[in-house]
Formats: structure tokens, C-alpha cells, sequence
DNA sequence: GAACATTACGGTTCGCGTAAGTATA
DNA sequence: TATACTTACGCGAACCGTAATGTTC
């Protein structure tokens, strides 16, 4: 059973007509008629009274029945992709270089508690672009690597990090890293608050935590 | 979005492996994985915390908003399917022979009530095995043609009827048109209520509306 | 190596649009 | 004839199972 058909059951049970629920989803005619006949399959019953000789088509009793539990279903469903769609808009948005986001965030991430994760999600950023974005407000924080200019507007934090080693052994060049957000982000508290609780993680893990990281290399 | 999914992802909720999931649904694993990812890409998030390291797979916030909804559609779902198939085993079932169904029903079913649609469904019927079917309970009653023997435990009420015309002209041989039930099915009381509407409606058609029939032959 | 999940691949089914067919007014 | 629905058909996408690959313990 596909949602969809649902919603074209649900149409088609308002405008009373066909070629009218194809119209208004922008799909051809037989593509209702189609999954019509799909909902009476699955149920493995008559749904609709396709009367030719009157212009409106009725429900049959079945039908009724489903037309209740369509509208909760359908309805439910859009709530459900309204709360995860407005849930991942209100989220802090943490943009990480690739190498951060696989050798080093998941130290990091252990610091952080579940509650936490309820408000914020990364997102892997092209180091080269990333400090734009920040200041375009795509992003709400960044932890990356390499020499960033100073900019009056950011702040930009260095954590200390033990040096990465690729599978061969030797050791990757050093490089810098770097949290780094927009001064007057903190002006919203809430967002004080949970940046806080990252540099705090970051803090905590640099101890221990990066040693291990040297491990999956 | 197809609710089979939502029911592997309520699963994946309860029991935390992916293959125990598909072992219940009788698929492969990779149909769970692909149904997951299916979700994810739909509703453009992550939902699963693949944590290889433990044993337990965890649900992100929005997987926990959707594990909220998708409780409420499968169960509105099942019910739907419920209550349409007992509305569907609580019916009469009136049998129709082939050529009663489409020569005289149509006139008989305009004098039904709409509520009487509610408690009664028409099915085709073998002319030849309608009487040992009704009495077997696999119908309530039979609008049949052909001439029937005499038993004790049936009521048979014969109808009157125009004769029937091919497109020929030619007049088919006259038959009969009978009207059957059990005898005790009347214990039921709505059963006698319904049979009686029934009945009504044969006798309110075959005044005028039977002679309309003959336009369709 | 054992258990579990994901990815790859081939075959079948499914869903859609176009076009043709059917029925009614 | 005009309108509205259904059926037929061909194409592309989707779905599933088997098999191969990865990953963790």
C-alpha cells in the first residue's frame, strides 16, 4: 500500500471525479484509475461505484470505511514529514572536513550527550568554501583543518591534536584545527549554550580520547 | 512511501537487528536495509545510528519522530483492514445467476435503500450448484433462473418477469425466476428484516421497472 | 572465523504516460 | 460528438533475492 494512492483515494473521494484528482496531482488520467484499482485489489474489495450514468461517483460501504482511516493515515504521515522537516531546520548545523568528520569527530562525539544531537547535526564542508558558508549562516560552527585568515567577525579556536598517520606509516604533515563560529551567534542564547557544550566536548576529548584516534589510520 | 516499509522500520525499532527484522518478515536481509534506506532517502534524514562497534542500533531524533507516527499508520492501517474485511464477512451474501445479474438486478437494486447496501453483497453464482452453495452457507439468499426442485427447507418465491430479448429479436424461452432462502435463516431477525426489504424491492420493480430492461437486451 | 550489515547485479514486477477502446449523454 | 473512465502497451524505475564485499568482535 502506497501512501500515495491513499491520497489520490482521498481526492478522488472529495472532487468526485477522476480526470479531476489527475489534474490536480499532475498525472495522466489512468494513473488513478490505476490506483484505484490497486487499493481495491490489496483490500480485496469493491471501493468506488462507477456509476456512468450519473455524473458523480458514490463510495461503497467498504469504501467509507477507508476514506476514515485514509485521512488519519495520510494526515499523520504529513505531520510526521513536518516534524522531521522542521526538526532538522531549528537543528545547529556543524560543518566538518572530511578528515575531520572520520578521524577526529568521533572522539569528540562521545563527549557529547544524546540531548545534545537533538540540536545540532553535521554536515561534511569543502574546506576551501567553508568559511563562507559560515558567514552566510549555512553552517552555525565548523571544525576544519589548515591556516585560516583572521576575520574580525569569527571566532576561531585552535585544538590541539595528536598527528594523523595514513596505513603506509608516515605521518601526514602537520596541520591546524579549528573550531570556529560567528561572533554574534552567541547573541542567540540558546546556541551559546549548545556551542558551549561542543568546545567543552572538544576540551575533553583532546586529553585522552585523540590518542585513540591514531588507531583507525 | 509504502506502509510495508514503515512496518519493517517499527520492527527494526522493537527488536535491533536488521536480520532478526527479516527473519520475522521472511525477506532477505538486504530488503530491510534497502526498505531503511528507502525511508531515509524519502524523508531526506537519517534515522539509524549504525553503531557497528555495539550491538545495538540506535534511532536518531527524527527516526524517534517518525517511530511515533508510524506506529499510529501501520495501526490505523491494520484496522482499516480489519473493519472493511468483517464488514465484508457480516454481509448477506445474495447469489445472482449470470444473466440475473446484469438483466434484473439493475431494476430490483434501485429500490434498495442505500443502508441496505451496507448489510448486503451480490456475488455471482453457478446456476447449476446455487442451491447446494446456499445451503452449505455460503449464500443467504439466490435470485436464480431455471426451475427448482421443491425442498423442505427452502422458501422459494417465484418472480414475475417480462421475457428477455437477444439483440436478434428473437425472444428467449420463457423461464423462471425464483427467489430462495433457508427456511431458518429467518431466526436471525436483522436477516429477516433484510430478506423482507429485498423482497420488497423484487415486488416494487417488477410493476414497471422490468419492462425497462427489455431496452438493454 | 562468525555474525551482521551494505553493495552489486540480474530478473521480475510495478508505475506511469501515450494511445486506443468503451460507454454515456 | 464530447466527455470520462478503462484497457493495452512499452519504457524506465523500483523491488527483491543471491552473491560478493566490508566491518566488527
Amino acid at each position: 500500500m502506497r501512501i500515495q494512492d491513499l491520497e489520490y483515494y482521498l481526492s478522488l473521494a472529495e472532487l468526485g471525479s477522476f480526470s479531476q484528482v489527475s489534474k490536480k496531482f499532475q498525472v495522466s488520467q489512468p494513473t488513478i484509475s490505476l490506483a484505484m484499482q490497486r487499493l481495491e485489489k490489496e483490500l480485496n474489495t469493491e471501493l468506488i461505484w462507477r456509476d456512468p450514468g450519473h455524473q458523480k461517483l458514490a463510495l461503497t460501504h467498504p469504501g467509507q470505511i477507508l476514506l476514515k482511516h485514509a485521512k488519519k493515515i495520510v494526515a499523520q504521515y504529513q505531520q510526521a514529514e513536518d516534524e522531521i522537516q522542521k526538526e532538522a531546520e531549528q537543528k545547529l548545523v556543524l560543518g566538518l572536513s572530511e578528515i575531520v568528520d572520520f578521524a577526529y569527530f568521533p572522539s569528540i562525539e562521545e563527549h557529547l550527550s544524546d540531548h545534545f544531537f537533538t540540536h545540532l547535526r553535521k554536515e561534511t564542508v569543502n574546506a576551501e568554501t567553508a568559511l563562507e558558508q559560515l558567514q552566510k549562516g549555512q553552517f552555525d560552527a565548523l571544525l576544519i583543518t589548515g591556516s585560516l585568515p583572521i576575520e574580525e567577525k569569527l571566532t576561531i579556536i585552535d585544538i590541539p591534536h595528536p598527528p594523523l598517520h595514513l596505513s603506509a606509516g608516515k605521518p601526514l604533515p602537520d596541520f591546524q584545527l579549528s573550531f570556529v563560529y560567528q561572533k554574534d551567534s552567541l547573541e542567540n542564547s540558546d546556541l551559546a549554550l549548545i556551542l558551549e557544550e561542543l568546545q567543552g566536548a572538544i576540551a575533553s576529548a583532546q586529553a585522552k580520547d585523540f590518542a585513540l584516534i591514531s588507531k583507525s589510520e
